[in-house]
DNA sequence: GTAGTTCGGTTGTCCGGACATACGGATTGA
DNA sequence: TCAATCCGTATGTCCGGACAACCGAACTAC
């Protein structure tokens, strides 16, 4: 005799309050991806069938299908047709967000430091001209960074930003991240183009690291645009590869 | 006198096929993607409401909205509520998928060439079991491949994959990438873990990529996974840096 | 002149229904 | 025994409508 089968989704205390200001497919999608997290739904789980749980929540299907679609779109889920929607096996965890190295060192409890060795305002080079699209001779934001863990140097961090579009403030760098500062300035940011490499250190990069002229490093570049497309930071950041490498998850867009 | 302000979707030559197999909201959105990319929607163009849109077009307006969201998805517009939703400015070409080197160097015209050095069974050791999430003891395809770009070595690949799960030939693997091989197996590829680092090279590396002992390499390490969950892949890369880099957009998932 | 308010327009959310399509298993046939 | 077919079921797509929330601009009152 086959087990019950039960749809699992009947035990979980599902539910949503009208009365809330939050989307009621949010507040579905939250509580389906706590209970996943929460290793209540185990992977492999087979969601019961959508028009059920929205009859039993209440809720038209569409709205119980937005739910689902936003979980898929994070990669929890995977639907299939004529099958059902299940609960993805991996261990998905952060599916690579825009992420800033100071809230990821301050994630892992590495407690980061800055020490801000530049904070000046020059006329745009015209690689930094062009990588943020202004005039060759206008004036941007220079800033040059050092960020430690444990009182060692891990990252030398080179950013210029557009010029009035920040305040930048030595004390404020020193206590958090650039991004975080960005943010809370009413800067809204949208995507950023990327290029990780290799090389070997000059001397004065050796210097600044600790590491020896020659040693290899870690570099990436990085253009970051708002959503109104204004690129607002344009950064060239050095690692010690023995301290600091990127790891990350991806998705396949389908 | 203010000038006309005329929806810009309206010159677009945009309409469905009912007839065909394609969904509406993809016909549509392909034909959107499409304008933008060809310069025919510049960046910052508002788009005409949602609602007169879909009368144009005969459609509903939660197709449209469809359509316009996976846009939104890629980064290709965005929505303001009480505003309209509108072309973004900066440059978005590729979000960042699970890529394949062979595919992207072949993308970039680079006519790539692969050599297999080794093809074989063997038992899995500590970490490939660990990493693949196979006994310890079981056996796993063993892969070992030079790429080439122009005659020259570029990258090292070493992968391993579970036992049964693809028949891996070696003409074929010069032929085309891994990751071609295992969907066209029918493996419906659905997230990874990467991590990308860099260290100097090993007398074996060095000779292997034409580079000096201790010259900086660029690692990437990475476990593929099925819709499943499966672990389908685990692969240690090195590249030479002056040869290749991580180039990426990402977009904040908000 | 300036600050607060109103108002039109747009996206955000939600509903209930309908038909199409694909997958998997059961049935049927050779 | 094995293959092809049928069918139930689940998701995929699409519709037409409704109200809410929000933004910006015009307007009004001070």
């Amino acid at each position: 005799m086959p087990k019950p089968e039960v749809d699992p989704t009947v035990q979980l205390e599902l539910g949503v309050d009208r009365g809330s200001p939050v989307p009621l497919y949010f507040q579905l999608s939250q509580q389906l991806e706590s209970a996943i997290e929460r290793g209540v739904l185990t992977p492999g789980t087979l969601l019961g069938n959508e028009i059920e749980l929205a009859a039993r929540l209440g809720l038209s299907r569409p709205t119980v299908r937005q739910a689902i679609q936003s979980l898929v779109d994070k990669g929890l889920l995977v639907r299939r047709r004529g099958v059902g929607t299940q609960v993805v096996h991996s261990q998905v965890k952060r599916p690579l967000e825009l992420s800033s190295l100071y809230d990821d060192l301050e994630a892992a409890g590495q407690r980061p430091a800055t020490r801000v060795l530049v904070n000046t305002v020059v006329t745009a080079s015209a690689d930094v001209a062009a990588a943020l699209a202004v005039a060759e001779d206008s004036e941007v934001h220079r800033l040059e960074r050092l960020r430690l863990t444990h009182g060692e140097p891990m990252a030398y961090l080179c950013n210029y930003l557009p010029s009035g579009l920040l305040d930048l403030d030595t004390g404020q760098l020193e206590a958090t991240g650039l991004y975080r500062l960005m943010r809370a300035a009413g800067i809204t940011l949208h995507s950023a183009r990327q290029t990780i490499g290799a090389r070997a250190a000059t001397a004065a990069e050796a210097e600044r690291l600790g590491e020896r002229t020659g040693a290899p490093l870690l570099t990436m570049q990085r253009v970051t645009f708002d959503d109104t497309g204004r690129a607002v930071e344009f950064g060239t950041h050095t690692y010690r590869p023995d301290r600091y490498s990127f790891e990350f998850q991806l998705l396949v867009r389908s």
